[in-house]
DNA sequence: GAGGAACACTGGATAATGGA
DNA sequence: TCCATTATCCAGTGTTCCTC
């Protein structure tokens, strides 16, 4: 969408009607967008009732504590917060964090480096930009770093009053982020870490960023979470687990128009919201670390759970090669209760984990209540395992025979049910097994 | 040793997702 | 709106194990 693109649907929209007669005669001629937006903008205070009640614009100073902080690069705002022992962000204290070990860390990243694991030498961060873009155009105006001394959680914010601020924000980040050699974000493999890289690129400078082991929290989250909540976003994560309550704060997406609206009236009321999210943010980072690394660690001793977060954490138990722990979990996602659609696969799951291990009982257990579930809708794996079973293991043909035959003549009867050239794949399965079992039965070679 | 079944692994295609 | 990352699915290939 080009300009003229923007400025036509801008009249086209509900704003139109701020705009008098002889606005709309000029319209596409003489006004430019910025001129346009200022009208509307003015307009839209006179309908208020506001205009000539402008009061003086705040500065940054006056409502965040903070202090201007000079570097070799200029000046810029910095905010300093500590947090004490025990603070609770929501329902769960800050220094849960301290209880995370480097094994889960180290299997929930797949990075062996977190074997050094150390709360201490870990950074939590997380920016504010103007965009999402993340192409050359989107600039850095604030950056929020937080990270443990001893028990206190210390959090930093950088703020950029103007453009011209971004280097001084990016040089303190970097000699702050030295000693530290493990990070941690929200997203940040995709959104911070490239723009922070290209940030530092175009200002010249140098970052080691990059180099530190990064714990990306979406992800987790995501295989966790997916099933149970309606998106894996940090906020619903933060409602959801940790019991965070937001007040006053400002929405994500609102936030490049905040700066930008600040830049041009220099009041930073606003702002100061801007600061109250950032800080919300890195707070959660520290309590959605300790969580994710807690119920990876002991999933059956914290917490209070539901079947479908047993489901997920059975799947990424199962996933990672930890069999015993992930058979666990999906029992108890079954005995919690699960969606339907969920226990056919739950029961898939259990069986492949008892059929590795060669613990037959409990799979032909799992083998047999997906037959009960497929009474209702027909699955050919049940089947097929028994079936596998008799002849593989137990060297029992007939059985073998007897149970293709079952299945046989249960996809005779779902024909209606299956897909014509599903219900071809499976026939044709099956009757080749049935084929070479009845040789073997009769004890020929069926190759 | 030949042949087949099962399984593990790999790579490609596709879809979903989140950040401000 | 963008896009890197991840998950998922599927097909193909290689390996292992077992039977005869």
């Amino acid at each position: 969408m080009d300009l003229k693109d923007k400025l036509k649907r801008l009249l086209d929209s509900p704003y139109r009607d701020f705009l008098g007669e002889d606005d709309l005669q000029n319209e596409g001629e003489l006004l430019t967008l910025r001129q346009r937006l200022e009208l509307i903008y003015r307009r839209s205070r006179q309908e208020q009732g506001l205009a000539g009640k402008v009061s003086a614009p705040k500065r940054i100073e006056e409502l965040v504590q903070g202090r201007v902080e000079e570097t070799p690069y200029g000046q810029c705002f910095v905010r300093e917060i500590d947090y004490s022992p025990g603070y609770c962000h929501g329902e769960v204290s800050l220094s849960t964090l301290l209880e995370v070990t480097p094994e889960s860390c180290c299997k929930l990243t797949g990075d062996e480096r977190f074997n050094q694991w150390q709360h201490s030498k870990a950074i939590f961060v997380d920016t504010e930009t103007t965009g999402l873009s993340g192409g050359t155009g989107t600039f850095i105006f604030m950056i929020g770093l937080g990270y443990f001394r001893g028990e206190h959680f210390h959090l930093w914010q950088f703020f950029a009053r103007d453009y011209s601020e971004e280097m001084a924000i990016l040089h303190l980040v970097e000699s702050l982020t030295k000693p530290f050699q493990f990070l941690v974000t929200f997203n940040g493999k995709q959104f911070d870490l490239p723009l922070l890289q290209t940030r530092y690129r175009l200002s010249r400078m140098d970052t080691i960023l990059h180099q530190l082991s990064h714990f990306d929290l979406i992800y987790p989250s995501r295989r966790i979470w997916r099933l149970r909540l309606e998106n894996c976003r940090l906020s619903t994560l933060e409602r959801s687990l940790l019991g965070v309550v937001r007040r006053g704060d400002v929405p994500g997406e609102e936030i490049p128009q905040v700066y930008f609206d600040y830049l041009r009236s220099q009041n930073a009321t606003l702002i100061a919201r801007v600061f109250y999210h950032n800080a919300q943010d890195i707070l959660s980072l520290v309590g959605l670390m300790a969580t994710i690394c807690l119920l990876y660690h002991k999933p059956f001793s914290q917490g209070e759970w539901c079947g479908e977060d047993f489901y997920s954490l059975g799947r990424l138990f199962h996933q990672l090669g930890e069999a015993e722990k992930g058979s666990r979990c999906y029992l108890q996602a079954l005995n919690s209760g699960i969606p339907a659609h969920l226990v056919p696969s739950a029961f898939k799951a259990l069986s492949f984990i008892y059929k590795k291990n060669r613990e037959w009982d409990k799979a032909l257990k799992a083998w047999d209540d997906l037959l009960v579930l497929g009474e209702r809708e027909f699955d050919l794996f049940p089947y097929e395992e028994i079936a596998k079973y008799w002849e593989h293991q137990r060297h029992d043909y007939t059985r073998a025979t007897e149970v293709v035959e079952r299945a046989l003549l249960h996809i005779h009867r779902a024909k209606e049910e299956l897909l014509p050239d599903r219900y071809a794949a499976m026939e044709r399965a099956l009757e080749y097994r049935l084929r070479r079992l009845r040789l073997r039965v009769q004890g020929k070679r069926w190759y």
